[in-house]
DNA sequence: GCCATATGACTACAGGTGTAGTTAATGGAG
DNA sequence: CTCCATTAACTACACCTGTAGTCATATGGC
């Protein structure tokens, strides 16, 4: 379960999550802008991903298309849960307080996370 | 710069972190409890966080003391900016959110969080 | 001074990752 | 019907990771 996606896979994980299905020539020119990656290297990373249950496909004609398996919201909380007990003994605070000090903290996120507090206190 | 630490040899790196310096057999002990690993897994993981440099040795007779050469705080900064990039477009309320989802927050999280973002509005 | 033991140096090796190349089939253009 | 371009399948390969084993050496106990 805890699927292991490496970081490159999590480039294309991102671009499926925003849309899917996609074929993996779609994948390709939603990365162009950030990615200097070869069309091999996207379909390297989307069969491995298919390998590790992380995408399914279903065949259109010739090609397949891709979709998330896992809900992003699923991986990110996992995701966001390791890296509060890898490095912060599983404690929220310090994780925004460093957020907070690397200055990633809008007046907006400021906004909303008091919003986000007042509500889990009840 | 972006030090690239593993995830075992993050372990490590908690272990100095709170304490050093440790000798490679100080380390083993620190880690007994929670880890498995034979003396020489832990001995080569100190090696590679030295090639890698993010542990400075000093000659302690014919051991090594390990010390960290870079903070806690700076890499935790980094991890966690990395994956709220990553995850969440670098916005922060969506990552606590999660946290807070996934069972994460305690009462005392949210009050230390409130005290936290009240201090940065100012 | 000699030997067991602790320790660092070097080596090992399978599986994951980043980054592609090569091959073969297949469907559309002409 | 033939050939090219698209696409999947397989192969490649160096470096990273997890997890140790072997070897030489230095040290402290006797």
């Amino acid at each position: 379960m805890a699927l292991r996606i490496s970081q490159s896979e999590l480039d294309i994980m991102n671009v499926l999550w925003a849309k899917s299905p996609l074929a993996a020539s779609d994948v390709c020119d939603a990365l162009d802008n950030d990615k200097d990656w070869s069309s091999r290297t996207v379909k390297t990373l989307l069969s491995r991903l298919v390998e590790k249950g992380a995408l399914s496909t279903e065949a259109d004609g010739r090609r397949y298309l891709y979709t998330p398996l896992i809900a992003k919201e699923t991986y990110a909380s996992h995701a966001a849960r390791s890296l509060s007990d890898r490095l912060f003994g599983g404690r929220a605070a310090p994780l925004v307080a460093h957020l907070a000090e690397s200055d990633g903290l809008s007046d907006t996120d400021i906004e909303e996370l008091e919003a986000l507090l007042a509500k889990l206190k009840k």
